[in-house]
DNA sequence: CAGTGGTCTAGACCACGGA
DNA sequence: CCGTGGTCTAGACCACTGC
């Protein structure tokens, strides 16, 4: 009989919930390694009987793992410790101006541009709108620290007769812009990203120097419909920039649960 | 009282389990338009007993809208309709050998240099190890029809006293290569991607014009005690590579039970 | 206080995988 | 065939929210 850790047990009256606890023993086990890649969980019915809690609360704990890439289940046959996943990655950016709070910094927007036109040729196409078509467009400069970190140029279809206020740059995200200029609500964005060399007008414009490579983003918010409602475009400064992921298991890393919502 | 769907039913003879017939209702209602952004759903206990099933199978369906991030759930207050999440982005950048194949071309990997090496000052920083150490070098340019796209290095710190096979290239990420040459297993991965200019020398060996932008991808794997046990260095052409993220609400894309594991 | 979601139980039947 | 995970029930008590 396997004698490994027969040890931990589950305190029910604890404020901790129970499956909590459970899903803690195992993501222990198998961080330790006691628990290898590919071997096979007890039986749901086994860890109920073993830690005398239903098998309802088993099947929450092994969601928990299973929502945290440590297990995985196959009908009929069992549940198995997973393979740590490193082999892709996701490389996280939020809007930029987000990105600098997040680091502590005080970002600062400086308008450059900002009014009504009639959409040529190619914004039309981006857009799917009839050329002409009246749109609201914005250019702007993100700075932190006295240094330009970054370059965007928004345009969005134009529906409210609003004026537009610079206050509202305040957060100049092209979500937040189309919330407020635009007639359907963005529910989805479609970004591209990509490494270049910087303009010589981007580079006067962010006074670096003109063999600056920069990381070029393109972004395109869509309604309901799929119909475009906003499309941007961003240059960040490549020496200023990187993005940075972590990816497989980290210890401690688990708690999807048990989490504040702030909307 | 309101009137708006009270005409759909769920089906429990159906092959289709009940949880997921009320998920999809509401992920319906929502994306449709019918339940906005910030509107509470009905309290669990109504939703059973019009739907007449139990509550359990009620919190099954809300998990999945939890999951799929189409509402969110505030204890004591009820669950409500979430606002899509557009401001954040991930993009993700697979190996990049399993991301040209996904493209459906036919990758080949071009072996500059191979073998075993005594760690420099900077490498043995980089892996944590005394300098000196014995470690694998690998040095190979990925191309897909005829044109060279990426350029790596990559170090691991040599443990088994196996020969290295260039077979072994069949699959050349870092995390089998550790597999094949370390003693630890890697369960963590950090990637740093950024904008560059590559250099001459780079230039040179993937036959591109000295000015060409490229993304440089720095990658270290990390065994379970958070000891470096692999590292290396990818330079991709930013003229043929491009990252792309999709956000928000998609309809028909919240399928998140139901799926074939592969592992 | 009443209403909400969070947790939990002790059963049940099913579909699937493998022997 | 048996053992597995997948689904489901009809209750229960709790902690939290807001009045």
């Amino acid at each position: 009989m396997s004698m490994k850790n027969e040890l931990k047990t589950i305190d029910k009256n604890s404020a901790i919930p129970a499956y909590y606890q459970l899903a803690k023993i195992f993501e222990e086990s198998i961080c330790q390694g006691e628990l290898k890649p590919e071997e096979a969980l007890p039986p749901e019915h086994n860890i109920a009987a073993q830690y005398e809690i239903s098998r309802m609360t088993v099947r929450q704990a092994i969601a928990e793992l299973v929502a945290a890439g440590l297990v995985y289940t196959m009908k009929g046959k069992g549940t198995y410790v997973a393979k740590p996943a490193i082999d892709n990655v996701a490389f996280e950016l939020r809007d930029f101006y987000t990105e600098i709070r997040k680091r502590g910094l005080v970002p600062a927007i400086n308008l450059l541009q900002a009014r009504i036109l009639k959409a040529d040729e190619e914004l039309a196409s981006k857009l799917s709108v009839p050329p002409g078509t009246r749109c609201l467009f914005y250019r702007f400069t993100l700075s932190a620290e006295g240094e330009h970190l970054a370059y965007e140029t928004k345009y969005v279809v134009y529906a409210k007769q609003k004026p537009f206020l610079e206050v509202e740059l305040k957060d100049p995200s092209l979500s937040n812009l189309v919330a407020a200029y635009g007639d359907k609500m963005p529910v989805t964005c479609k970004r591209i990203l990509q490494a270049a060399m910087i303009t010589p007008q981007e580079a006067g414009i962010l006074e670096v120097p003109a063999d600056t490579p920069v990381f070029l983003v393109e972004q395109t918010l869509y309604d309901l419909d799929k119909k475009p409602v906003g499309w941007g475009k961003s240059v960040y400064r490549g020496d200023r920039c990187k993005l940075t992921s972590y990816e497989g298991w980290h210890k401690e890393d688990f708690y999807s649960g048990m989490v504040r919502h702030e909307q």
